[in-house]
DNA sequence: GCAACCTCTGAAGAACCTCTGAGCGACGGC
DNA sequence: GCCGTCGCTCAGAGGTTCTTCAGAGGTTGC
């Protein structure tokens, strides 16, 4: 039956060779968390920790993404991003700013088809933009469009729309963050802790029972009288599967 | 003697040479335990006591994994993860923290592709995330994927699914982690002490017959109305075999 | 500034799991 | 066949984990 489970991602390009993103930020920590991610999607990551180094390094690397703070020690955001479009032609890039710092601005840059998250972000978040950025580009291979489908649930991540067996279910942003993660992680149990680390923001301190919380809004929305695709698996986590199995 | 039962593990990374893995504790009880269990599964071991001989340590030893106590003597633990990420660049960590110890947030790290587990653990546990973390980061080699499998008794270790002749059979975790450790020592002779210190936490004190409790348990699930699978061998302990032998 | 909505906390109850005690049955030695 | 030991299983106490309600506080959009 299902062998190949979550394909240790054979994330490539159209070349066939795997792609390939730099992590431009000063924080140690985030920059950690975030190569952690990325690699753990199949990206090959490298990371600076400055602008001068992130050019410097993108020179030989010839990243297909770019994850960019807005804020570095040395040079200002803006700088590196024209830099990196003249060396690169092709990139996409990934902004990462403080929420009240000039949205509008971004804005503006963010129209020649890059993309903006602000911090605080949840892991969540920040992959699945960057995948829209790839997808927009062309320059992901994508198995199934941008389209998330387990049983008779389906997820158009685009549309932010998610039916079950026909029928459109509206979701809250966190629901649906949630329900991404589930989906693109089925038939595999996921901790609480996991979800909490990928779909909850990396600054979210507060320990208490959010996730549970969650699943049960979840449940009363997707499995509500239908077979149930939403497992606890006590002591454990919690699993999406459909239903046969 | 021996004869060549539960191959003394081919357990080695993509290169083939043998994998490396570093145990960092200061109880000595619980660094010897471990360290034993490890090298039964036919790991590489090393160990320290404290955050600065195992740095030191892992410069030379070059572990590709590692089991870090969160509270160490001298550094604190997430320096101590720190500073290994930084020196090697592919890692896995696995935490040992205290069960209150998880509230202030060890997040993150189950996003950076690591793992943790609390005390107190059983042995079967800590052994099971390390192999998770590592078939995640691609490096071991695993023969058949997650699947464990003994006659038509299936086991996918993921998604935490027995199956027995088409038949979905639900565990209790104690039930799932009990039959792991059969599953993964098939028609081998298992004491009870063996039993109790493989899948019990360490200080599990009471000596009481949980363990037959647990294997009635498993058997009315398993065995139930088939050919059984679990055999008992008096004043020995029991044995996980197939049907024809 | 208001209304609608969302996110999170606290708390109570439900569901479930683990282990203890005890009785009974099975087995093997003699 | 009898007896002692070892193993099996029932039943239930006690603890843990999960679920859900209700509501405070914040954010968003109008």
């Amino acid at each position: 039956m299902h062998t190949h489970r979550r394909p240790p991602s054979p994330l490539h390009g159209a070349d066939g060779a795997p792609l390939r993103v730099l992590v431009i930020d000063d924080e140690p920590d985030l920059t950690e968390v975030l190569s952690g991610a990325l690699a753990g999607e199949g990206w090959e990551v490298r990371s600076a920790a400055d602008g001068t180094t992130a050019l410097a390094l993108a020179r030989t690397f010839r990243p297909h993404a770019v994850v960019l703070d807005w804020m570095l020690p040395d040079i200002d955001g803006l700088q590196v991003l024209r830099q990196l479009r003249q060396e690169l032609k092709t990139v996409c890039v990934l902004f990462l700013t403080a929420r009240d710092a000039v949205e509008d601005r971004i804005a503006g840059i963010t129209a020649g088809g890059d993309d903006y998250v602000t911090k605080p972000f949840s892991l969540e978040e920040v992959l699945a933009r960057l995948r829209g950025l790839l997808r927009r580009a062309g320059m992901a291979y994508e198995p199934d469009g941008d389209q998330l489908v387990v049983g008779d649930l389906v997820m158009d991540e685009e549309a932010r729309e998610v039916v079950r067996g026909g029928a459109l279910i509206d979701l809250s942003r966190t629901e649906f963050e949630l329900l991404r993660f589930l989906m693109r992680n089925p038939r595999r149990v996921l901790s609480k802790a996991q979800i909490l680390d990928r779909v909850w923001s990396y600054d979210f301190g507060g320990r208490s029972h959010v996730v549970e919380l969650y699943i049960s809004y979840l449940r009363k929305k997707i499995d509500a009288g239908r077979t149930p695709m939403i497992h606890t698996v006590r002591g454990v986590g919690y699993v999406l599967k459909p239903e046969s199995s």
